[in-house]
DNA sequence: CGGCCCTTTGACGGACGTCAAATAGCGTGG
DNA sequence: CCACGCTATTTGACGTCCGTCAAAGGGCCG
């Protein structure tokens, strides 16, 4: 529930425990796959009788166009599910691919149907995930289209923050941050060497600090200002706009 | 069924004869309603009870920063459901307006609700509707982050075509243009400016005439190159890569 | 030790934004 | 019917943000 597509993952772990009490009916079948860093986890265009559900590690849903321009739609974190789209088209339109080592646990595709027909509870659970999935997209075209570099990077480290907060795995405003730097450029349709500038300045300004692979936070303040330069109070996600100003006070 | 969002439409619509046959128990209330061209149709961040079927008319779904930057979501055409988040979140976080005059009918959000979770079937075709939704969101942002302007007018002009053509609203490569140029550069992150001296080309160029809001393609060949430039085979839209080499042949 | 990838930095270029002015279209009201 | 005010469009000049190219250094791994 605290994971960021939590509803529909509790539907999925619920359908496991469930098969588990009464096992000898379309038991869920699911296995857990080990994924090595940069590796494939599924292939755009390709029939696929599985979806899979991130259990540990980094990875990332991108779309490539053949000239080798690339955009990543979303980063995936421990608890999301790679392509719901899987579900009922046959086949999905973007590349998963790991960005850490990853761990995941596959579900047959069609095992999860027949459960989620039967459940209004978990197919309206699923519609739900799928809004909020599209409410991030909308998001993201809005910082494509209409925000600076500069606001892109920033808002981008603070979803991370956030998504990985409600994950646990934020500790004094430090956490794991495995990207390179030509993944947050085709995340933020930047170009890589644009986005080393941005860090830097960042970086010189005392705003972050990344090393080894891990990123502090050292001026929220600042940061939020810069991600949301447009509102007088900064970045508060998930809040509606009326309120923003209140929570500033 | 011919529409964008047909399925889901198709549901509505079964919903309406249904209750009309068996109009004692819960009717699935519905009204028709005119707005005027340029009013709004929908707040964000406003708690509604109704959801919206676009009957006749354009619309735009958009969401506005703070110091007046904007991007524009989707074009709304007829048969498409103005925001389908209504349904579960109590607010949607975009701005639907009106482009044209629109009518469009209106659904009681829990009446819809209530149907909808007594037939799977319906949901399942709500949930393959947010996909399509998503991919088509997920689309924009790869438009937006890594595509140039040229590219991103063509691909506009394009997917409209496509959409109206579904439609029945398309005779020899002329349909109606109701978009400002401002409106055209919401949607694709640019200035008026320059979609004024892109389009401007486009018409030197004699690839398309814009004339008292109707397009007309000239050159539907040279456009598709534009549109999809980083690939040999020009827009062709909803076919599997792999495949498109084939429909050129 | 030698590739390979990543990062950083500088110089330069280009696509697109900004500003401004001129014109046209369109609806409103006198 | 004309006057008017607003919005939309077009075009030019100029500025800037970001991309491109290149070179150098660092870390990692065979």
């Amino acid at each position: 529930m605290a994971y960021e597509l939590g509803l529909c993952t509790a539907g999925k772990k619920k359908i496991m425990s469930e098969t588990d009490d009464n096992s000898d009916r379309s038991v869920c079948w699911s296995s857990v796959q080990t994924i090595p860093a940069r590796h494939r986890i599924s292939r755009p265009n390709e029939r696929s009788e599985f979806m899979s559900l991130i259990c540990s590690g980094w990875a990332m849903s991108s779309i490539a166009l053949p000239d080798g321009r690339r955009q990543i739609l979303s980063f995936l974190l421990p608890g999301d599910v790679a392509s719901f789209a899987d579900l009922f088209g046959p086949v999905s339109s973007s590349l998963v691919e790991a960005i850490t080592d990853v761990t995941c646990r596959i579900f047959r595709r069609e095992e999860v149907r027949a459960i989620l027909f039967g459940r209004p509870d978990l197919l309206g659970k699923l519609a739900e995930s799928l809004i909020e999935e599209r409410k991030q997209a909308d998001e993201l075209a809005v910082d494509l289209g209409r925000r600076t570099a500069d606001e892109r990077i920033a808002r981008l480290i603070l979803k991370l923050r956030e998504r990985l907060a409600r994950r646990g795995m934020v500790r004094d405003h430090t956490f794991e941050f495995p990207l390179r730097q030509w993944q947050i450029a085709d995340a933020t349709g930047l170009t890589a060497v644009h986005v080393s500038r941005m860090l830097g300045e960042f970086q010189r300004a005392n705003v972050i600090e990344i090393k080894e692979r891990w990123l502090t936070i050292l001026d929220p303040v600042e940061l939020g200002r810069v991600a949301d330069r447009c509102s007088i109070s900064g970045y508060f996600p998930n809040q509606p706009a009326g309120l923003t100003k209140a929570n500033v006070a």
